[in-house]
DNA sequence: TAGATTGTTAATCGATTAACAATC
DNA sequence: TAGATTGTTAATCGATTAACAATC
């Protein structure tokens, strides 16, 4: 008995293009579009008219109207409430590296519902603050990430501290690891983890210049 | 006339999903393992067995041997081959801030035929080195970029700097771009723009634990 | 009205899965 | 040999594209 049985209708594919709509119509509306067409999206956003309206109309609660197209605020409201952006979910980073660091004052994560809380690292040298916000030594993760029943951890360790600092924080109940470090991790069943390889999407992006 | 008609033969499906094994495989032959199995590699993968021996009869020059499985050091080659990472490419950085240094210091872009050169900022105060790499003011970005023929940068600036710094990227002559900053940029035709939107792999990832 | 733009049904295309013969 | 594991052919599944009627 789902409660959300038409939004699991929507297929991976379609799902998967939302948040770069969501970009896109964003970037409309501060420039004061009120309503856009499927052919203006699509040509903007390189994709067929027809994937267009197909697609937003399995996540929209409003149709297109001919002649005007969609309402770009509505369509904003609509993917955002698809995307689950308004469920806020707690996440801590590992490793207070450069990049940890980064990520700890980077702007974006509360427009998308995650709240980065805190840091940790091995190091006595990090402990401390960044933006505000404290970087804890490794030793408190555990107490910490049970104390506030946090379950998403970003890891920015190097990649030969990533597989132990991994099991450390599965022990301690994380289940969602976003991990930039560039190595495949062992995890049980129930984690997950995403890797946002940098070198990967750089290499796939410069294999396109001399296609 | 195609030179590489072999490899253009591959999906876009089975091409995506190459990083992934190369990623895994390594991190198998830093263990030691020389052969492995199709259903060992799915199972820690949680694809499935035929799907990975469809994708490597792609790509790999050599057949699996039945009761041996692949030798990991050869897929590695083949795999690394087919995604061109022999293939030398320069790139800059626009933006100097915490993310910005912390790509300049990143250690994964070697391993992927990927040479970060430098990084650019409008701020005079960010000028100088990281980690032995040049800080340039944005100023000399033409300059610098059309000596070097360099086609690939990523972009970390904030996000209000963003659609400008891409105007005067792509007219130093940039036609691949990395953008971390979380807005929709508008290229001419032949530009292309992919994002990285932390945000929005954290949000994927988030979602999935609720599921 | 005429034309722009929509949503939908049917057809095509591509990718995954199932079944199985081949091989060390 | 027997069994594990491979590669391939056919069947299923899902997603995209094409065609077109509906609507403001």
């Amino acid at each position: 008995m789902e409660l959300e049985n038409t939004e699991n209708a929507v297929s991976k594919a379609t799902a998967s293009r939302m948040p770069a709509y969501l970009r896109y119509l964003k970037g409309e509306a501060g420039q004061g579009v009120e309503f856009i067409s499927s052919a203006s999206i699509a040509k903007d956003m390189n994709v067929s008219a027809v994937g267009v309206r197909k697609d937003l109309a399995l996540v929209s609660s409003v149709c297109g109207k001919p002649r005007m197209g969609f309402e770009v605020t509505r369509l904003i409201a609509d993917i955002e409430r698809f995307l689950g952006y308004h469920r806020w979910t707690d996440a801590v980073v590992v490793g207070a590296g450069g990049l940890g660091k980064a990520i700890l004052s980077y702007e974006g994560f509360e427009n998308y519902g995650i709240h980065v809380l805190s840091a940790f690292d091995v190091s006595p040298a990090k402990i401390g603050a960044v933006n505000g916000k404290p970087v804890y030594p490794m030793e408190r993760f555990s107490e910490i990430v049970k104390r506030h029943g946090i379950k998403a951890a970003i890891l920015t360790v190097p990649r030969n501290a990533a597989q132990s600092a991994c099991d450390e924080m599965v022990k301690a109940g994380i289940c969602a690891i976003l991990s930039f470090a560039p190595v495949y991790l062992h995890v049980p069943e129930g984690v997950t983890v995403k890797y946002e390889d940098l070198a990967v999407s750089l290499a796939a992006l410069c294999g396109g210049i001399t296609e």
